[in-house]
DNA sequence: TAACCGTGGGG
DNA sequence: TCCCCAAGGTT
């Protein structure tokens, strides 16, 4: 290292007023961001948006939380019910998890959704993002939120690259840290900025830099917008794996209101072994429940 | 840690 | 068409 030159590199304030300033201006108007959504709207709203676009999860939300509008409604389902209704969102392990989410802010909290980091972390479907965004969204902590969009935000404006690294590294969440406003609600209202510039101007494709309000401070863009360098990201293969076997055989069990019979399953995948193993491992996962005589149906207990 | 877990839309 | 991506969590 030699003179340390002065960079454009924003320090953490002169990021704060233009991100807050351009979410006052272009905050997208979703349910579970109304005053009226609650704790359990927000945790709600964040199971469905795990890996699944808000376009596609606002239908579902809507008639979740008409259905279930507090924990103890949902707890006092079926999980089947859970699994049925959370329809075509995509990884339907969600669904059950957050029944069982639902079952123990009853059983252990009172039927209120906790707003402690530690017990949020606790509840099943519950990782650190969700913990710290349930805290910050609904109860308006000051907590690291660091989703894919705020990951991405920062490794472009702050790292100068233009994605983040596979997984989460500790020097992200050093960085998130250091980035967050000191005041709880303005490190809240960051949390939520941060996450909707990612997620509509900073994208991960065909980003719009003109509507950038830290544009001319990113680190990625003054450098010339370098291409991303490290591994190639890994792709998701689908088309003849077993989620696309489990899709189909749940898809099966959720349009039906009565037992399933065994040959109504085998109808969906020609190949016998991988059907079986499909089939097996929704019944391990239990999102679905075996009768007797080879009949199945979504779980009721 | 890396693989697994769905589904659909946009480029 | 095909590929990439989408407010992750769990094992």
């Amino acid at each position: 290292m030699t003179a340390t030159p002065s960079t454009p590199e924003a320090g953490p304030a002169e990021l704060h007023g233009p991100v807050l300033a351009w979410f006052e201006q272009n905050a997208r108007d979703l349910p579970w961001r109304r005053p009226d959504a609650g704790a359990w709207g927000v945790m709600v709203s964040e199971f469905m948006l795990q890996q699944t676009p808000v376009s596609r999860v606002l239908p579902v939300y809507e008639q979740w939380l008409a259905r279930w509008p507090r924990p103890a409604d949902l707890a006092a389902e079926a999980p089947g019910e859970a699994v049925r209704a959370w329809g075509r969102l995509g990884y339907p392990r969600r669904a059950l998890r957050l029944h069982g989410a639902a079952v123990a802010i009853t059983e252990r909290h009172g039927g209120d959704v906790p707003s402690d980091h530690a017990q949020l972390l606790a509840l099943p479907g519950i990782g650190e993002y969700t913990a710290a965004a349930v805290a910050s969204f609904a109860y308006g902590q000051r907590h690291a939120v660091l989703d894919t969009n705020v990951r991405r935000v920062f490794a472009r404006s702050v790292t100068g690259v233009q994605y983040p690294p596979n997984a989460t590294t500790a020097a992200e969440r050093k960085l998130a840290r250091a980035l967050l406003p000191d005041d709880e609600p303005t490190a809240a209202r960051w949390a939520a900025a941060s996450m909707e510039l990612g997620a509509l101007v900073c994208t991960a494709r065909n980003e719009d830099c003109s509507r950038c309000p830290i544009a001319r401070r990113c680190a990625w863009r003054l450098a010339g917008k370098p291409a991303h360098d490290g591994p190639a990201r890994r792709g998701q293969t689908y088309a003849g794996t077993d989620r696309q076997v489990r899709g189909r055989l749940l898809a099966v069990l959720r349009e039906a209101t009565a037992p399933v019979e065994q040959a109504a399953l085998d109808a969906v995948w020609h190949e016998p072994v991988q059907r079986a193993r499909a089939l097996d491992g929704l019944v391990a996962d239990g999102l679905v429940e075996p009768l007797e005589g080879g009949r199945y149906r979504l779980p009721e207990g």
